[in-house]
DNA sequence: AATCATATTATTGTATACAAAAATATTGAC
DNA sequence: GTCAATATTTTTGTATACAATAATATGATT
């Protein structure tokens, strides 16, 4: 019998291959945490969800596992990894550490229009802190912060900085909800800037480097809080 | 007909699935110059040439792509993707500028143990090149790095500026050939030790960073030679 | 001979088939 | 009832089958 199964769906530029498809949208529900660290990502249950065969999905979990958001033990299946208390803390050590690099470079290579658009990020910011629209604000930090990746003169760093960014997302997002953050979040945002303007790289390093450090100090805060009141 | 296939080999603890070690197996060819940039991996022909089937071929090529090592144009195939002039040296900053961060946190984390097997790896370092063997050379120099990566007491950093570094040994390999590069090498590594030894983090961070720095300059004069020698 | 349209072939992406190993259920001995 | 040994089921890993698209060849027209 021959079943006239579509392959793929070519609506304008976007997706082709279902495995890439798949390998993004388990990717977003990784990290928008509708799995549990150890939950197995079983193949045929996707398959299923997915309406496709198991090859695709297979071909996509692949790329779960070398992106690091899951673990293959050989015959028993792929599960999901999500970073513990340390390690997300190890992250963010990192990401303040890259962003620091990012800014050390970019305070000596960064264009006047970048600077301009890092005024109009922190300008919208404000804004979105006044009316209390927190992903508008959320948008613009995005913005703030990938303008200095870029103006590190270095697309390979930038490349990193942003895949470690997307990674810490979910994490960071939750730390922006406490109280008078926002605002003191975009008080460094201008230090930041005055730092990158002044062309003072050890002074842009060290914001920077105390900017995402201290939403690391926020986010293990709210951990132990989230922690204790389990107990 | 039912044919009797192997499916996998269980040798000791050795790899299980076929595209396990297949992916390894095409990563070292591509990292080894193998291929050729914009080469197109030819399931077809991987898959006789590892005598398997095309399944494993492509979960092995996902992994590539993931990996940035391949290149996927959807419906055309993948393709390896060496890293360019511009890109290499961009790589090379970033590793500079990685292994600094790892020296700055390893200043105040190191542990006496650690220096003395810093200390350690530099003598036999210092043998090695006084008897010109440089694959002896290349591993306690490789010793030495990675245990200033272990010593940022991140870990997560460690991977991600271990990563890099493999990515890069082909290319680093390269101008330790170049004539007293290994002693020059030397000398940066006595002053890394010396400020790692001082807890004087900033020393530390500017002392990596200058030796491999240098180590990027070297290569990219020693590509432009090959670019002039080939007009 | 050059160019465009069509036919042919090759290759990718997905589905299905099947063997090996792991997980689970069942049975039997004590 | 508990534990161990065997049987059954599930699931993984790989091979093969097949449809859709890209690449190439063929041929008609000028």
């Amino acid at each position: 019998m021959i079943v006239a199964h579509v392959v793929c769906s070519y609506i304008g530029g976007m997706e082709i291959r279902h495995a890439d498809r798949i390998a993004d949208a388990l990717e977003e529900l990784v990290f928008t945490g509708q799995f549990n660290d150890g939950d197995r990502l079983d193949e045929i249950r996707l398959a299923k969800q997915f309406g496709v065969s198991r090859t695709p999905i297979r071909e996509a979990l692949q790329r779960l596992v070398v992106s690091g958001i899951a673990e293959q033990l050989p015959r028993r299946g792929v599960f999901v990894r999500q970073p513990g208390p340390v390690e997300l803390m190890e992250m963010f050590e990192t990401m303040a550490e890259i962003e620091a690099v990012c800014g050390r470079l970019a305070a000596r290579r960064i264009s006047d229009a970048a600077l301009a658009e890092l005024d109009q990020a922190n300008r919208l910011c404000r804004e979105a802190v006044s009316s209390h629209d927190t992903d508008a604000y959320y948008l613009e930090n995005e913005r703030f912060h990938h303008t200095i990746y870029a103006q590190s003169g270095n697309s390979y760093l930038a490349g990193q900085a942003l895949r470690l960014h997307r990674r810490l997302k979910p994490f960071r997002r939750l730390q922006l909800r406490l109280r008078g953050r926002m605002a003191q979040s975009m008080a460094e945002h201008e230090e930041i800037v005055a730092a990158l303007k002044a062309g003072d790289d050890q002074r842009a390093a060290s914001a920077l480097r105390d900017h995402v450090g201290i939403q690391g100090e926020k986010f293990r805060h709210l951990m132990m809080e989230l922690r204790t009141a389990a107990e």
